[in-house]
DNA sequence: CGGTATCCCTAGAGATACTG
DNA sequence: CAGTATCTCTAGGGATACCG
């Protein structure tokens, strides 16, 4: 529940750009699963989600949170600390991310294949 | 199998554009559930997906011809004839834009509730 | 640490007009 | 009927720099 975040979790060598199921924006679906485990800092969601932009993040988070997916609480100290964490609602999208995670992995192949056998006759 | 499609079955009213789940570019899962019962003609799909312009839909054809989802088919005869049909790698995406699609009849409303009260306190 | 503010740049979407 | 060809416009994404 509160080991690190794997920085590899999301394989930039195998990018889920490519899936063709995609929640939200770019970050949207990626974020729901890092808060899977449990509350995460802002930093520490910067870790697998590697190369995201503060501002982008930060524009990601805000709208997780006007979906209600994700609520965010300032813990109060001498050194700042926010943390985020899964509404019940955006627990429940695990489910749907689940199901397409499920079907990537599947299928993930014939799709890269016939992109790929696309690449000879292009219409 | 044959009979029409719906014209209303993607409701402007209730714009499936606010789900967090997207399929592709805009289009493509629309594109996919109008094929799940045979295949249909460049015109026929342009009822349901009401204004999409012709430019755009071909591109969104021609996307999932590339992915190996859909395949083209032209009918020689007097008159011009071209049909659209699911692959079997193409049926497989209904699963989950099925789960996608329960996910979204069910928390719809906690989506809709959890916006309209982020207008009261944007971030 | 957890953000804003600013600027840029491209891909996606669309409107409109034309064609085999 | 089933598309192309052009052009436009905007939102998404990102780089960089700065702030409480």
């Amino acid at each position: 529940m509160r080991e690190p975040l794997d920085p590899d979790m999301f394989d930039p060598v195998c990018p889920s750009d490519l899936t063709p199921i995609r929640f939200g924006d770019k970050w949207y679906g990626m974020i729901v699963r890092c808060l899977e485990h449990g509350p995460r800092r802002f930093s520490e969601l910067r870790v697998p989600l590697r190369g995201i932009s503060a501002k982008v993040l930060t524009r990601t988070l805000r709208a997780l949170e006007r979906d209600g997916m994700v609520v965010r609480t300032e813990h109060p100290g001498p050194v700042r600390q926010v943390e985020y964490e899964l509404t019940p609602l955006g627990r429940s999208l695990l489910e749907p991310i689940a199901a397409a995670c499920a079907w990537a992995e599947e299928h993930w192949e014939e799709l890269l294949d016939a992109r790929e056998a696309a690449v000879g006759h292009p219409r």
